[in-house]
DNA sequence: CAGCAGATTGACT
DNA sequence: GTCAATCTGCTGC
């Protein structure tokens, strides 16, 4: 198993690091669940200076304090109240930069993901945008602060997985944003159908 | 403390 | 296409 580490997520380019995300695998195991999927949707937040961002100039909340930690921790908040969103903490400590996965395609433990999903059956929904991809996985707002790097429950992998073009547009839903709203911050594999539309 | 908007999703007209 | 679900944080009284 080639588990990502913290040198890789500390690197200072955080949007070099949500391009670089596009293929790896983000694998979780919960009571001894497994489950895993290819990630093929990310989204770059840069901290301090991203009207996007949770922790645009510096803001410090008892819900962004985790952004704060060392690169290769997890960040995992609520949105609307209804869904737990997934970020890699990236940077040194005290920077709060991170990459949302946007999309991943499932690999191991569909079985557990449909159950989590309410699904009879599989379908390109299953792990199709942030809210649903982390409740495939398991993914809870409890577990917000967990190491990528020590843990036995959250981590990504490289399995040197070939894959195709990868393209970069504007984020998605950050139109509050001002200019910010424009960069090409977003990444995707070309024609994955996981990827949202 | 009320009001509102938000890195969203799924059910329904 | 419209709208409800309902937590977190910010603004203004």
């Amino acid at each position: 198993m080639n588990k990502i580490n913290e040198k890789f997520y500390q690197h200072k380019d955080v949007v070099y690091l949500a391009q670089a995300l596009i293929g790896k695998v983000l694998v979780t195991c919960f009571d001894s669940i497994l489950t895993s999927g290819m990630i093929v949707e990310t989204e770059a937040y840069a901290g301090a200076g991203d009207k996007a961002s949770h922790a645009y100039e510096n803001r410090r909340t008892a819900r962004t304090e985790i952004m704060y930690a060392p690169g290769g921790t997890a960040y995992i908040y609520l949105c609307y109240g209804i869904h737990h969103l997934f970020n890699v903490v990236t940077h040194r400590e005290g920077i709060p930069h991170a990459v949302l996965i946007r999309a991943v395609e499932p690999l191991e433990g569909i079985e557990q993901m449909l159950q989590r999903r309410n699904k009879p059956a599989p379908d390109y929904s299953l792990t199709r945008g942030p809210g649903s991809l982390s409740k495939a996985l398991g993914l809870h707002k409890s577990q917000s602060g967990t190491s990528l790097c020590n843990s036995n429950t959250i981590w990504i992998e490289d399995r040197q997985i070939l894959v195709g073009p990868v393209l970069s547009g504007p984020r998605i839903g950050v139109g509050y944003a001002g200019e910010d709203a424009l960069l090409p911050y977003r990444f995707w594999l070309k024609d994955n159908r996981y990827v949202s539309k």
